[in-house]
DNA sequence: GCAATAATACTACACGTGTAGTTAATAAAA
DNA sequence: TTTTATTAACTACACGTGTAGTATTATTGC
């Protein structure tokens, strides 16, 4: 699956919020950008072409819902740019990360850290 | 810097060989595309409108060249999807990488590793 | 009941990209 | 020297996206 930018920022609202409606995500939004509600409205019908959203009916407007999941888009548009880059290859893109994304100490540790969590997380499951 | 599929592909090619023509190019991509030299072509052409290659001519023909490094362009689009994602924090994005992209117990060791390999390279530094 | 308002539906347009055909220029072959 | 092949330039078109105006429909306040 792959959300271009406004796309991307219009779900982020969406799950942030549960749901919206048209008005609601053009008001989340407002703080970076003014757009019409046509606008919003337009990428938001697309979205739904794309079975990415769905609406009800609440009164006179429609409340628009998230189709999949936060984690999933991530995952997916990661995985998108990993197998892009890196042929899929996941270790490499956190290599990359690592030997050049000028990580100071901390933020090192905290990553060794999340490691150590996750192994453990796992290892009790 | 934000490079779409094909123009990627095509980048990739340059990389690997330093230079490459048209002709070059289409050869190297044959393997999984079956591409209309024209096609190559004109994407090379708004390559080079962009400044992201630059060419000079060899006979009668154009010697395409990288103007931007692989390690650049790479780091560019991750930092580009991470600033998407998690608002710029990297740091996240290797969460995520690490929590959710099914490593198995080998692969977290490697990554380990290479957190330790490059604390060790830096602190020599 | 009618006018003003609010909401969605429909239409439109510019831009980047993938894709490739057509044309023009040039060099090689016959 | 004329024909043929090579190469790049130009033109073209479909598609997705950002962006928003206009039209239509439904609601509500008077």
């Amino acid at each position: 699956m792959k959300l271009d930018d406004l796309q991307l920022k219009i779900m982020t609202v969406l799950w942030q919020k549960g749901e919206a409606s048209v008005v609601d995500v053009r008001k989340a939004l407002s703080d970076e950008r003014e757009l019409a509600i046509t606008t919003v409205g337009t990428v938001l019908s697309r979205l739904e072409k794309k079975k990415i959203v769905t609406h009800s009916k609440e009164g006179r407007q429609f409340v628009y819902r998230p189709l999949i999941s936060e984690l999933n888009a991530k995952s997916s548009m990661i995985s998108n740019l990993a197998e892009r880059l890196f042929r899929g290859d996941t270790r490499s893109m956190v290599n990359h990360l690592i030997s050049e994304d000028e990580f100071n100490e901390a933020d090192l540790a905290d990553i060794e850290k999340m490691i150590e969590d996750y192994k453990k997380k796992r290892s009790q499951k």
